[in-house]
DNA sequence: TCAAAAGTGTTTGGGTTACACCCATGG
DNA sequence: CCATGGGTGTAACCCAAACACTTTTGA
């Protein structure tokens, strides 16, 4: 029996992960930059991002969680791919450039630190990234690209878990998404919609009172017992 | 100033391309699938796919399309990407493998014809693929996220242009939405959305007369007028 | 007592679903 | 005239949205 051919004689283009890391910050959604201090795009703010290591990463993902834990120190929730990107001219560096993009949706008080080839992180609000400089080669559309998905996520009230610190109040919770989504929520609505999914257990007996105010009741995030109607794609109209 | 140093020490995976395409035969939904005469997975049946070959191609969406004319002998209408999957074990031609998955929707008469390195290909229906024999690699789950999205697309009365063969009828429409969705749709409801839409021209005086009916209105696709009101993801609720 | 946020009841309106019914045609 | 699929009218229903209102707390 011939052994299986490792038939490879084409170049291979040069394979990068980059990452999307997402919070609410100051009531606005907000995407975590990193400068970049040589070239190309020299003294731009990029996407952080690494080089694939096929004798270190398992699968993307894993690649992806590598690169999170070398250039920001940490351990990233709820990673998801937003997709795969690459051209002939998407990078100075090499003659062809491909680009795996993740995101995570993180609660503001991550800790990311400048790792291996980092020097400075920023939070930026994805609102200013059409302002003002622009963002290293393709990343400003990559971040449009992450924040719409999020964005349907929310509206359709699937909740990464590890996002929402726990635990929360329903304004809380509906204050974040407001953010995330750029658009007011009607209380009420939200309530309602979160009370029929099932998906927020209330801690009996625990209350949050802030200020001059009704204390609010605390939930945790728990599985939704009945599927969404709405929006989510699964029900067939 | 220092010309951008080509920092490529690392080895890099093999990259692919792969190819759902999708169509309507029978009344089922179906995937397009290629014989695979060698090894590995001698004799089973795969994607069609091919590798990325960065001397030929442009842009990884160009990269679909040469596969698709080399493999199948066509051009594919409405290519959409998928997802990208890769790891260390996915293809023993390789120490690291990744694959590109496109989707495409297609007319039943599309003439796919066997093109280099493809025996013979075949169309099977997604819903037989869990039973009898397994695809190749992981094909079959390839194929699931496909049928997921493109699910999702007509659930939304976003039908991909070049796929409905024009000109249609309401119930002609309809019947293929049911085929790919696996579920029935309101014949009333269908209508009453699709006109809401605009999407659908009428094609004035023009009708089709089947058999001891009435004949029916044609139409043809044009873009929509109204924004969709629900599960298209960009109203806020 | 007042302000402010939490939480509930009710109504309205838009869109989906279901059902009844008429229309047009060939057999 | 009858079976069959095309197409319309009407009512029920569901859910989001808006509004009013009560509750609970600290100042």
């Amino acid at each position: 029996m011939p052994a299986p051919a490792t038939t490879k004689p084409y170049p291979m283009p040069f394979v990068r992960v980059e990452l999307v890391v997402l919070s609410v910050l100051e009531d606005r959604l907000q995407v975590l930059l990193s400068h970049r201090e040589e070239a190309p795009y020299q003294h731009l703010w990029g996407l952080p991002g690494g080089v694939l290591r096929i004798d270190l990463d398992a699968s993307l993902e894993a690649a992806a969680h590598r690169v999170a834990r070398e250039r920001l120190n940490l351990t990233l929730p709820n990673l998801g791919q937003v997709a795969a990107v690459g051209g002939a001219d998407r990078d100075p560096r090499a003659p062809w450039a491909m680009s795996v993009v993740y995101r995570s949706l993180v609660q503001p008080d991550l800790d990311a630190t400048p790792g291996k080839r980092v020097q400075a992180l920023s939070w930026r609000p994805v609102q200013e990234l059409d302002r003002a400089e622009p963002l290293a080669f393709d990343h400003a559309a990559l971040v449009h690209q992450a924040v719409e998905s999020v964005r349907r996520e929310i509206a359709d009230m699937r909740f990464p878990p590890g996002w929402v610190p726990e635990p929360f109040t329903y304004s809380e919770l509906r204050i974040l998404s407001e953010a995330i989504l750029g658009a007011p929520l009607d209380k009420v609505t939200f309530r309602r919609r979160l009370d029929a999914s099932g998906m927020a257990l209330p801690l009996e007996g625990q209350m949050r009172g802030g200020g001059a105010h009704r204390p609010a009741q605390l939930y945790r995030l728990g599985e939704p017992t009945v599927a969404l109607t709405k929006a989510n794609g699964d029900k067939v109209r």
